[in-house]
Order: C-alpha cells, then sequence, then structure tokens
DNA sequence: AGCACGCCGACT
DNA sequence: GTCGGCGTGCTC
C-alpha cells in the first residue's frame, strides 16, 4: 500500500508566495446549508482534484470546504471570483463520496452543504491535533546511577519500546507522572513524539474462521460469491436469533478484506450501546479491535477514525449509522445488522434512512451490501419477493433449541388488581421460576415509574413546558422527566393549575413502578431494572443477569438485542399493546419485531423457555403472529394491507412539516402551501394537520403528508410544489421523506 | 451557518 | 436626534 499514514498528511500547506497571473476555476462546496457550490479560482500554478480541502474567503471571513464536481460557470464575471487561500494536504474526499453526498442530497432534498457538513464536521478530522509527548525506556545514562525508588521502580516496570504519555504510564505504575517526568530529566526514560492517531491494527486475515453450521457455509458462500464479482448486490441474511447471522457476514467482511488489500469494510450497528460487545466479537473473529465510531466517541478518538477512514488505514469500521458518512477511501461492502431497527432513522439535521442510503451507496459505487436481520422489515422482504435483493435464511437456531412457547394473558379476565400491573399468570409464573432457581424477565417499553402524572382535584396533566408531551415521573430522582427534549424539574407537592396539595397522581406503569411491586410481591428475590436511563450500570446488570445474579429483571427495549442469558426461562410482557394504538403505518410491524426479539431472550439450549404477553387486544393479528410463530404469514398479511393503502413499500411517502413560534403565522404559510398544491396524477396530499406533537420546545408544528405511486418521482413534485412558496425566515420547513412515526 | 444590512422602538 | 433590537438576504 502506497498511501502514507503519518499525521502530517494533514497539515496544511501555506500558498504565500504565488506568482501573480491567474489560476484554474473550480467549484468549491462549503459544509453550509447551502444547495450549490461556488465557483473560485485556483492559485495560479496550484492544483486541486475534486474532493480536495481546501479554504477560502466565503463572505466575510474564511471557510473550509472541498473541491467539487462540474463545470465552473465560465460566463460568472471574473471579478466576482475571489482565490483559494489555502489547499490542504489531506487525501481528498473519494469520487464514490461525492456521488453519495450528491445523491444524498437529492434524494433527501436537504442542502448538498447539509450532507458535506455530515462528512466533514464528523470528527473535525482536519484540526490539527495536539501534539502529545510519550516516554520509552531510554539508554541508561552516562554518569553517577540515577536514584532508584520503589516508585521509579514501578514506573521503569511498565515502561517499555512502545511510547507511552506520562498520565497512562503513571496510573499504570500507581504513581503519581511526576515520577515519569523526573526518570525523564534524570535521563532514564527517553521522550518521543506520540502519533495522536495511532492507526488501527490490520485485522488477521489469516486467522481461521467459525466452524459454520451447513447452512452457514452455504450462506457465507453465496456472499463469497458476491463480493468477488465485484458488483453491487443486497443480500438479506435472514436467520431467527442465535443462528449465527454474525458469523456467516463477517465470512464475508473477511473475503471484501482479502480480496483487495486497500478495501474498506464498514459494520452498521443500531444501538450504540452494543458498540462496545461487538468490536470485542470482531476481535476474536480478526484478532484487532475494528475502528469504533458513534456519538459518544472523545473528540480524540473520532478523530482517530475519521482520519483512518480518509488515509484507508482503517480497514473495517463498526460504528452507528452517521459511519455511512465517514470519507472512506474505498469502501468495498456494507453490513446493516438489525437492518428493521428504527434506530437507522436519522430525525434531526439532514433527515435519512441510514440502511437504505447504504444500499444506494452500494448500488451506486458498485459495491455488495448485506442486510441481516430475524426480523426483515416489510421493505426489505418485499424487496426479496420482487427480485430485487438476494436472501439466504438461517433456519435453524445454533443449538438445536426449541423457540419460546409463547401464550396471551388476557388482562380482561384475568386483571392485575387494583394498582398492580401483574396479571396472576405472570405472577405465578415468576414464583415458579424463582423456586426452580431460574430467571425472569419482566418487560415494559416504558422508562420510569409512570406515563402519565394527573390532579385528581382538577384534572391537570403535568407536561414539558411549551410542548405537549407528557413529564414521565421518575421516581429515583423525584423528578418529571419530558422524554421527548431532555427537560426535568423536581417533582411538585402542588398541582400548578389548581394548587391542590399532593393531588398529584402517578397514572400507568413504567419499570420502575413495576419494580415496585415486584419487591412487594417477591422481597427475597434479587430485582434489577435495566433502562437506558441506567446507562452506566448497563454492563454490570447484564453481567450480573448472565451469571445468574439476578433472579428477576425488569427492562426496557434496551434488553432487546445482542444479550444470552443462560438461566432466563421465562418473559413476561406487561404491555403487549403499547406499541399497536397511534395509527403508525408500521405499528404492528415494530409490535413483531420487538416482542419477538424480547420473547426469545426466554429459554437455553436444552429447555425451551415460556413467553407470556398480557393483553387488552386478546385479537390482534400481530400478536396471534407471535403465539403461532407465523412470521411470513404476519409479513404476507401486513403487505396487503399496506398494498391496499398504497403506503410504503407499495408507495412512496413524504411529510413536509412547518415549524414556528408565530402560530398564526404558521397556520398562514400552511394555508399558502395548501393553496400550491399542484395536481399531479398518482399523487396525493394530505393536510395541513398538526404534527404528531404539536408543540415542541415551544414551536408550533404543522405537517403536511404527500402519497405518490412507488414508479413517480416524489422529490420533483415536493420540489415543484414548495418552489412556488415563499417562506419567511422565522418558519422552518424540512422534507422527509419515507417518514417513520407519524399519526 | 455566519454576518451585514436595514428598518422600527426606547434612550441620552 | 442615535443606539440597537432582530427579521431578511447573501455569500463565487
Amino acid at each position: 500500500m502506497t498511501v502514507s499514514k503519518t499525521p502530517e498528511d494533514f497539515s496544511r500547506l501555506s500558498l504565500g508566495d504565488i506568482p501573480a497571473d491567474v489560476g484554474e476555476r473550480v467549484k468549491v462546496l462549503f459544509p453550509l446549508p447551502l444547495f450549490k457550490a461556488y465557483d473560485y479560482l485556483l492559485p495560479p500554478g496550484a492544483t486541486a482534484p475534486a474532493g480536495a480541502f481546501v479554504k477560502a474567503p466565503f463572505g466575510p471571513r474564511e471557510v473550509f470546504g472541498v473541491v467539487w464536481h462540474g463545470q465552473p460557470d465560465e460566463n460568472l464575471p471574473a471579478a466576482k471570483l475571489k482565490t483559494i487561500t489555502e489547499v490542504l494536504v489531506a487525501p481528498p474526499l473519494s469520487v464514490d463520496l461525492i456521488d453519495f453526498i450528491d445523491w444524498t442530497a437529492r434524494y433527501t432534498m436537504f442542502p448538498a452543504g447539509s450532507v458535506l457538513r455530515m462528512v466533514m464536521r464528523s470528527g473535525d478530522g482536519l484540526a490539527e491535533p495536539t501534539r502529545q509527548t510519550g516516554y520509552v525506556l531510554g539508554a541508561p545514562p552516562e554518569g553517577p546511577p540515577i536514584r532508584m525508588t520503589p516508585q521509579r521502580q514501578a514506573v521503569i516496570g511498565v515502561a517499555g519500546a512502545e511510547p507511552k504519555s506520562a498520565s497512562a504510564l503513571a496510573a499504570a505504575a500507581g504513581v503519581s507522572d511526576a515520577v515519569v517526568r523526573g526518570l525523564a530529566k534524570a535521563g532514564a526514560l527517553a521522550r518521543v513524539e506520540i502519533d495522536p492517531d495511532p492507526p488501527f491494527a490490520e485485522p488477521d486475515l489469516t486467522r481461521p474462521g467459525y466452524s459454520l453450521s451447513e447452512d452457514q457455509q452455504f450462506a457465507a458462500e453465496q456472499l463469497r460469491r458476491h463480493i468477488k464479482g465485484d458488483q453491487h448486490a443486497t443480500t438479506l441474511i435472514d436467520g431467527v436469533t442465535g443462528s449465527g447471522k454474525t458469523e456467516v457476514y463477517l465470512e464475508a467482511v473477511a473475503a471484501a478484506l482479502a480480496r483487495d488489500a486497500s478495501a474498506q469494510v464498514l459494520i452498521l450497528i443500531p444501538e450504540i450501546a452494543l458498540t462496545l460487545p461487538f468490536l470485542k466479537r470482531v476481535a476474536k473473529r480478526f484478532g484487532a479491535e475494528p475502528a469504533p465510531w458513534h456519538s459518544e466517541l472523545t473528540i480524540a478518538a473520532r478523530r482517530r477514525t475519521w482520519r483512518r477512514a480518509a488515509d484507508g488505514s482503517a480497514r473495517l469500521v463498526v460504528g452507528a449509522r452517521s459511519a455511512l458518512f465517514l470519507p472512506f477511501q474505498k469502501l468495498r461492502l456494507i453490513i446493516v445488522d438489525e437492518e428493521h431497527d428504527g434506530a437507522y432513522k436519522q430525525g434531526d439535521g439532514v433527515i435519512y434512512h441510514a440502511r437504505d442510503l447504504a444500499v444506494a451507496r452500494g448500488a451506486r459505487a458498485g459495491f455488495p451490501v448485506v442486510l441481516a436481520s430475524a426480523t426483515p422489515s416489510l421493505e426489505t422482504v418485499v424487496n426479496v419477493d420482487e427480485g430485487r435483493y438476494d436472501a439466504v435464511g438461517l433456519a435453524a437456531r445454533h443449538a438445536g433449541a426449541a423457540m419460546p412457547d409463547i401464550a396471551l394473558v388476557d388482562m380482561r379476565s384475568s386483571p392485575a388488581g387494583p394498582g398492580r400491573w401483574l396479571s396472576p399468570p405472570v405472577v405465578a409464573a415468576v414464583e415458579e421460576r424463582l423456586s426452580a432457581g431460574e430467571q425472569s424477565l419482566l418487560f415494559l417499553n416504558r422508562r420510569g415509574y409512570a406515563p402519565l402524572t394527573l390532579c385528581r382535584r382538577c384534572g391537570h396533566k403535568m407536561t414539558a413546558p411549551n410542548s405537549d408531551t407528557m413529564l414521565v415521573e421518575h421516581r429515583f430522582e423525584n423528578r418529571l422527566v419530558c422524554h421527548h427534549t431532555g427537560f426535568s424539574m423536581p417533582k411538585p407537592k402542588a398541582c400548578p393549575a389548581c394548587n391542590a396539595v399532593d393531588g398529584l397522581a402517578p397514572c400507568g406503569p413504567g419499570v420502575e413502578r413495576v419494580a415496585e411491586e415486584a419487591r412487594e410481591r417477591w422481597p427475597q428475590a434479587k430485582i434489577a431494572i435495566l433502562s437506558s436511563d441506567t446507562a452506566r450500570a448497563m454492563r454490570e446488570i447484564l453481567d450480573a443477569m448472565h451469571d445468574g445474579d439476578i433472579d428477576i429483571l425488569i427492562a426496557t427495549q434496551v434488553v432487546a438485542k445482542g444479550h444470552h442469558f443462560p438461566n432466563l426461562t421465562f418473559v413476561g410482557v406487561v404491555d403487549a399493546d403499547l406499541g399497536l394504538s397511534g395509527g403508525d403505518l408500521r405499528a404492528a410491524e415494530r409490535t413483531y419485531q420487538l416482542l419477538s426479539q424480547v420473547t426469545g431472550r426466554a429459554g437455553r439450549e436444552e429447555k425451551p423457555g415460556r413467553a407470556l404477553l398480557q393483553t387488552y387486544q386478546i385479537k390482534a393479528p400481530v400478536l396471534a403472529a407471535l403465539v403461532s410463530g407465523e412470521r411470513d404469514g404476519f409479513l404476507a398479511a401486513e403487505a396487503i394491507s399496506r398494498q391496499g393503502l398504497g403506503f410504503p413499500p407499495y408507495g412512496r411517502l413524504a411529510a413536509i412539516i412547518l415549524r414556528g413560534h408565530d402560530e398564526r403565522a404558521l397556520h398562514a404559510c400552511a394555508q399558502a402551501h395548501h393553496a400550491a398544491i399542484p395536481a399531479a396524477d398518482g399523487i396525493e396530499v394530505w393536510g395541513p394537520a398538526p404534527a404528531p406533537i404539536y408543540r415542541l420546545r415551544g414551536a408550533a408544528r404543522i405537517r403536511f403528508l404527500v402519497k405518490a405511486r412507488r414508479n413517480l418521482d416524489i422529490q420533483r413534485f415536493i420540489k415543484a410544489w414548495i418552489g412556488r412558496v415563499k417562506i419567511k425566515a422565522a418558519i422552518r420547513r424540512v422534507v422527509d421523506i419515507d417518514p417513520y412515526s407519524f399519526l
């Protein structure tokens, strides 16, 4: 490989002394919400290919940007053109990525500059890292031997040829960093400069893979064929939890990395909480941890992954959805794990669905994409059925254990009792497990103690300020919390509406409240709560659960994925109806996915588990499908109902959301939009209607929904429509192509 | 995104 | 009279 991997590659080239003639015209795109690239002059004699990072005057300031493709406008008067001030010595964005940015901008209808911003700002990779001093064992100094102390001895013991920072050495030796500096001064340690962005270890492709079952081998072989073909294909790996999907697609990763010594591979995972265990798992296969990417990385860790993706040396990246916008030099394969997961849909800024963009990126750049799921989305299943995607099935559970036995509890005939949430059958099942020394999981997808706080006197509902969102009581912290904005306040004594004291009553259960009931019923049992609120302790709780140190785990959906508890034999779903109401297009599908994942936690190799779903809708088709395990039948029924409505994947949807603080102006704006709706065959516009959460952070929101036949260009229609309506700066208008949640 | 420009209310 | 609020528009 000829790519140099030193951080110096990113240092800036100054263009101080330039001759006075005129350079070439190029287009430059800035990472700002701008739809177009601007024309500039390169400094005379300088060259910069499309994708090169530059700094250029833009308005009254200087901004980093990227040389864009396309012909500069030769008619633009030369007097308007400014000259680029610097060309950065950094690897230019790949041609693939430039194309992908443009495509994403067109598809999502966001400005290209905003998409570029996701690529550039992620990592702040252009910022010069602060240099770090490291220490290595040096040659013993001449002259009198240095004084040895136990502290100094300890530092010498942990120091080596590998440079380590003073604080790292000090921590390892259990002393203060003054000792390290003292040794350096005395000459026993030598100072060296540490590479602030050390390269990631190359995956070891000579390691043997997992031993695969016949099914898995067949699937892996099919994926390898696509990789050898060096062209795009999307393949779904469809297999239940424990069928070994990961092992199979890691073989595809190995094949892609082995085929081309500079190829890069991206594995997308939905949940950042899963990154760490996943990295370890991949490290087992390839002998080295891949480069990680998610929003909770430190600035230094981000910069490292960003730069190493950019210089091509990070061969394998594992990350959340935004990893799709890393500046890969030569991306040759994307794996989308748990492809059905709603977390792939990005909601703020540029609105996109990482799974769909991953497929588009692979299709445009000519490399394969692999989707993996135990409960694939209807979109993907239809794509398979209609021949656009390939599919490989992994039917058998790894060790051949049966799927759990699932039954419904009719809450009308088996009520939980006043102030209680667990029905007699669920209570009996938990008690059975307790006496057998086995574990139970009570699942409720609601954080906190109670989802609603109501004044008994006047009926006032506690909502977030300037929002229509309910405040959720979190009893552990004794606060009311808004789960949408993060707002929280101490739980008041008196009702803010009628001032009645002690009249505020919690309504409905959250995990904390179910735990309260469990503790009352089974005071001797070891009980723990797992939700994203307990993120810090999450690892600890999962380990304790795995080791059998917890009898009853009460958890939200964070438990649904990626964990295996060998002694868990019962799952009780406290409210199976939770996701069903609301009129969401994908409500049933999501409920199926979530509950089948959760109930799939029950059971172990030699003993099938049991699951009970508490419901008031005993006849709901989704629940029937869960009980009978007829996933394909359920999907077929869903498909028919969506087809009848012309909904995705049989039609296309887009939402246009208007947001503003001035309600009158907002309604006027909505009316103007309504009046401007163009007539088009095969396209319907619904609205204006208040958005699902009408008020959020003080802003009101109104929405239109566009439904188009699948073969129509919905973006073109929307462009023509909203192009006719001028909006004031005080109103924000965003387009959400393929919206995910709506009422 | 920033930043300048410009048009209305409150003050020395 | 002018200082300064923020709504509007532009950046090659």
